[in-house]
DNA sequence: TACTAGTAGTCAGCAACACTAAGTACCAAG
DNA sequence: CTTGGTACTTAGTGTTGCTGACTACTAGTA
């Protein structure tokens, strides 16, 4: 992964995370998983661990340990009311960047067509 | 600002100044000033200092000094080549990321209304 | 049996970044 | 001569994502 993409993540996976378990609880192992799918070929997996540990600690998620048929027990993660609050802060900062990014990308599209 | 918009920034930032140098020569203070002008109205001065000591060791832009009517000279930065490609780069990594977090966002829209 | 691979999670240490807070330097107005 | 605006510097802090090594459990295989 590029180092521009490692800076970028900071903050915004733990969002991107946050939103997975809000459509719907997940452990750890799949969340490094559905990430793979989506095109975060290279989020490493102690990264994921690291953060769930952070939001849990935090109390943005409850926790329930089912047992796996393969390999130690899963830890469930689902996000609660007060993880709930946050990702909408989430949306609202994200929103609030994105939009001024795009106005900077569009801006050099202009100057690129010359006007 | 908040804390979320903090970390999202990481990444972010130096990919802003880019764009904003790359429109315009700049100094420090007077990006600073453009930044709250956008939007950014608590970004640190010394954050962007600090950014613009990073991207100058890397030799992304080229510097001259330039006397200044009020106070101290000016260090006007602009935007070389390789920071050119840098700034190509940065676009293809915000592209890439926001793109995959539109998904997430809309999908949360979805589920809001219900379907 | 021993080895490998897949599943699942933990931990220690590192680098990069934005922030804070304090400071230096220069000028003009009061 | 002190205040306020301009302009930049520096030291130290906290958060974050990455790396690499490790534990633990199961199933298949040589």
């Amino acid at each position: 992964m590029g180092k521009q993409m490692t800076e970028m993540l900071k903050g915004t996976l733990e969002g991107i995370v946050l939103a997975l378990l809000a459509a719907q609880p997940a452990y750890g192992y799949e969340i490094t998983a559905r990430l793979r799918e989506q095109g975060f070929s290279d989020i490493a997996e102690g990264t994921v661990y690291a953060l769930l540990v952070r939001i849990e600690q935090r109390g943005l998620v409850d926790v329930a340990k089912v047992p796996s048929e393969k390999g130690p027990p899963r830890k469930v993660y689902s996000l609660n009311a007060s993880g709930g609050g946050y990702l909408d802060e989430f949306w609202n900062s994200w929103s609030f960047l994105a939009e001024r990014i795009e106005r900077l990308h569009h801006a050099k599209h202009m100057q690129e067509k010359g006007e």
